[in-house]
DNA sequence: TCACAGTTGTTTACACGTCAACGACATGGG
DNA sequence: CCCATGTCGTTGACGTGTAAACAACTGTGA
């Protein structure tokens, strides 16, 4: 085995500053989140994404590849967030084996309602400490780096 | 309520970039991890935070405190790594109600065999693709962050 | 048309995290 | 010295994620 290139100081100081930063900074986030509106990060992502879809509603699959989770995972938190009243399951038309997830009036409410806290939260532990530069150089290692891991993936959706 | 400040482009291509990045980049790094050592993260994590203790031992509490975990998180992963063989546990001298982890021949042998690979992982999937000064970047945002959320926390332990 | 390989969504079994309660022990003030 | 209060580590009950198996259904090629 060839001797390994280990990290510098300055490597070493992103990859653990990244590491600290995603723990404490979505614990946080995360913990707003559900203190101010009573959902979790999951909830939000899923009415998030119910809510930027055409006719609030999408197949299981669909939301599933697109918030890239399993079909089992999201079958089952569809069925929780279903039972709280946030979303609904409808029978597809054209497919007999398929689900489709529709947003609900009081789903709609609740992220609209959630979303000035969230943003606010996301500001306060995270954007409004960057520079314009800072941020700009954030969104692009994220391109980078997903640019590798998910080639064909467009984060603007 | 007032009305929130929204995210603008740059804010939000950075915020949803850094979601995604943490979702995919976590998911490859720890994939590439367990497949070559069979370590999973957290196994990793607590492995490497032993190795750099004196003594290759720690409390259970400050070891819990450090990583920024549980004490029942760890006290229960502790046990499936004790029946694994890659820790013990010990008790305290200084106090009857105390637990000391310790590494074990094993645990530092695989932690040993397993870091080329999760350096060359790292490597591959961040680190080379950034320059020296989003490497720079990155660990700023990181501190910057980090001192509003654990203001007493040193990074470089 | 029909066999069959693939897809869809659910479910079962299991792994792992949290919260709260607990017994055992430590510690400081009366 | 003793009691009240607090800490240490573990545990039980529970919520939620994964992997694999599954039934139901689709669609394609012979």
């Amino acid at each position: 085995m060839p001797e390994p290139r280990w990290l510098d100081d300055d490597e070493f100081r992103a990859w653990i500053g990244y590491r600290r930063m995603r723990l404490l900074l979505d614990a946080q986030v995360n913990q707003d989140l559900t203190r101010e509106s009573g959902l979790s990060a999951p909830d939000y992502d899923v009415l998030s994404a119910l809510t930027s879809s055409e006719g609030h509603r999408r197949r299981l699959t669909e939301l599933a590849d697109r918030m890239l989770w399993s079909k089992s995972r999201l079958s089952r938190h569809i069925g929780r967030m279903e039972q709280r009243g946030l979303v609904a399951r409808e029978g597809c038309e054209t497919d007999a084996r398929g689900s489709v997830i529709v947003l609900t009036e009081q789903g709609l409410r609740t992220i609209q309602e959630a979303a000035p806290g969230h943003v606010a939260s996301v500001r306060r532990h995270l954007i409004d400490l960057l520079s314009p530069e800072q941020i700009d150089v954030l969104g692009t290692i994220a391109e980078t780096v997903l640019a590798r891991l998910a080639p064909d993936e467009d984060l603007r959706r």
